[in-house]
DNA sequence: CCATGTTATATATCAAGTTATCGTTTATCA
DNA sequence: TGATAAACGATAACTTGATATATAACATGG
């Protein structure tokens, strides 16, 4: 079965970089729910920005994360429920709602640190080791590379490399 | 402002692949809309599809669209109500249905390959140019250019050629 | 100093993808 | 041949992005 995206090149780049990164989503998904690991894969980068960069009011951190303003806040409230960030006013704009980590917030990020993301890291990693040539040719290649080992079987290879490296 | 996925790097590159893909998207929408065009960039591949494979059950479509076949069913609702394609039940086989090209569809998909289309791919060809190196390199470059040029100013650059091409 | 404009966030709605599940229809095999 | 399994497509519910707009707080010029 023919795959159009791929047969269509640039013309359909964008439809195409947004399978490949659902896709990529969804598997990394797969990997923190074997993880025991109950947060989506996707409020990672929020939390991330947030321990890497400190409080910051909401539209700041639309920015950092590149996506627009209403995607955080909605984020935001989501995450406050989950009790992993917090919410706080500015004291000098009372326009403005400082987010921050809470101590749970901020316990989950050490783990992932340590325990989960490296291994996620490592498994991209491995999905694209060894990529060159033109663009559309590299994402081809993460495509069928996908296909033949998800991610989740590259994730346990690190694991099992990272398991040995502390073993040593 | 740091941008996180970016700093992030492999860890989220699913997140980032949808950002750039739905930023291409709706840059291509916007030239859409500025050649009078009246349908959502995203439906392209489906008629494309149709156009190139000619007519194929839900099901294939799906496969050779790569999404899956619910999103095939809803966008073909969607375009048998614009006029742009039509279902038709399978001879030896009550449970499929055969979705087609109509008249219209075939028209608008004729015009939009001679119009269209190429000044769509000229502009993304021109943001993909001279790319090399590792993929997230390729990536932060296609983000800045991007962000320098949006995608409407390309094929504006593009179509300028093509003209010129023309009247030679 | 207040009317007006701007900025920050929230809310509403839309778009396009996903998974899970259901009803039909077809296929298989004991 | 008839019971059961598999395949196909539709529907429901959810996710995660978008845009447009409303609301509230701040800034500023006359």
């Amino acid at each position: 079965m023919e795959d159009i995206l791929r047969s269509l090149g640039f013309l359909c780049l964008g439809s195409r970089l947004k399978r490949i990164g659902e896709q990529l989503q969804a598997d990394t998904q797969r990997v923190l729910d074997g993880l025991d690991v109950r947060i989506q894969s996707s409020q990672y980068p929020l939390l991330a920005a947030l321990d890497r960069l400190g409080a910051l009011p909401v539209g700041e951190l639309a920015q950092s994360l590149g996506v627009a303003q209403p995607g955080v806040t909605r984020a935001v409230s989501l995450l406050t429920e989950l009790g992993l960030v917090e919410v706080s006013p500015s004291n000098d704009d009372q326009r403005r709602r400082i987010v921050s980590l809470s101590a749970n917030g901020q316990r989950l990020v050490d783990t992932a640190k340590r325990d989960v993301w490296p291994r996620i890291e490592d498994a991209v990693a491995d999905l694209c080791a060894d990529l060159s040539g033109p663009l559309l040719g590299q994402l081809a290649t993460i495509e069928d590379r996908l296909a033949a080992t998800p991610l989740a079987r590259r994730s346990e290879k690190a694991g099992a490399v990272a398991a040995k490296a502390v073993a040593r």
